[in-house]
DNA sequence: CTTCAGACCTGGGCGC
DNA sequence: TGCGCCCAGGTCTGAA
């Protein structure tokens, strides 16, 4: 799925359009995707005004001025395109709805938000505004990765004592929330960790590092509209960039890019998930 | 409590 | 072309 900067950049994406707009209409074209969606929740979206658009991990949030916040996760496959009126915008266009074409929200303003999402691993619901401590997909989530509350005092103090391999401990969003499977890869790379390391036995200045390393490999994929490997697309139906920036990720075999490192990339399975990185230079 | 396999889905790529 | 198999950006759930 997308990852935190896919997220970032469908919310960016979503923000001319939908921040500050009327929703005039909304077509649930199924009852709901990983699960129902919420009671009466064309209902409760039809006629709403949306104050704001905010990204919590990989959540979008949409504050709606009924005081109810519309979440929506983009599973492995989500997509959000806009068609229609969208001033400004390269307008995605279909001519007949695609069978994946889950939710239809038009506002007043002309703008169409298509949620498509072939696997249907994405999810909506509709919670009191202000409720995210009380959400049971948002209240156990950690801090953001590129928010102050992410520190490696931070990760000294939830890392201490656990065996597990670092790698693992990344993708529990409980500890930073927002990282997946490649973004993980990377920032491991980057900061010269092995994704086996248990996660209790990385020195401090080591975990400034993937500190460092985490936010870098973040903030570049945003900037670049994150990476489309083969799902993830902008609004505009246009695809990310970052993929071609990978280090490691899906490049088995391919020489390790680290300067003056003569390794190979590999790849091994961790918890059914594949990890890439060059056992030369990430100890 | 931690850890893990299994589950939920579809589609693309590959070997035969 | 077709078929079977493997893999995929997530993460919840229940069992051990």
């Amino acid at each position: 799925m997308p990852e935190l900067p896919e997220v970032e950049t469908v919310r960016r994406g979503l923000v001319p359009v939908l921040e500050g707009a009327v929703i005039a209409r909304v077509e649930l074209r199924r009852e709901g995707l990983r699960w129902p969606f919420p009671p009466d929740m064309a209902a409760r979206l039809t006629g709403r005004r949306v104050r704001l658009l905010r990204r919590r991990a990989k959540y979008i949030l949409a504050d709606l001025d009924s005081e109810e916040t519309l979440l929506i996760h983009l599973g492995m496959s989500g997509r959000m395109l806009i068609s229609g009126r969208a001033p400004g915008l390269f307008a995605h266009e279909r001519a007949t709805p695609d069978r994946h074409d889950h939710v239809v929200i038009d506002t007043e303003a002309g703008a169409r938000i298509t949620f498509n999402d072939a696997r249907r691993f994405g999810a909506m619901d509709l919670f009191p505004t202000g409720q995210e401590a009380a959400h049971r997909l948002l209240r156990d989530l950690g801090p953001e990765p590129l928010g102050n509350g992410f520190s490696a005092a931070w990760l000294r103090e939830r890392l201490a004592g656990r065996r597990m391999p670092i790698k693992a401990v990344l993708l529990d969003q409980r500890i930073v929330a927002g990282l997946g499977n490649i973004y993980v890869c990377e920032a491991l790379h980057r900061a010269q960790i092995s994704p086996l390391r248990a996660a209790g036995r990385i020195s401090a200045v080591r975990l400034e590092r993937l500190v460092s390393a985490i936010r870098e490999v973040l903030s570049e994929a945003i900037a670049a509209g994150g990476s489309s490997l083969r799902d993830h697309r902008q609004t505009s139906g246009e695809m990310g960039y970052f993929q071609h920036d990978f280090r490691v990720y899906g490049r088995e075999g391919a020489p390790c890019p680290t300067p003056g490192c003569s390794g190979m990339i590999r790849r091994v399975v961790q918890s059914g998930r594949s990890s890439f990185h060059c056992p030369a230079c990430q100890r």
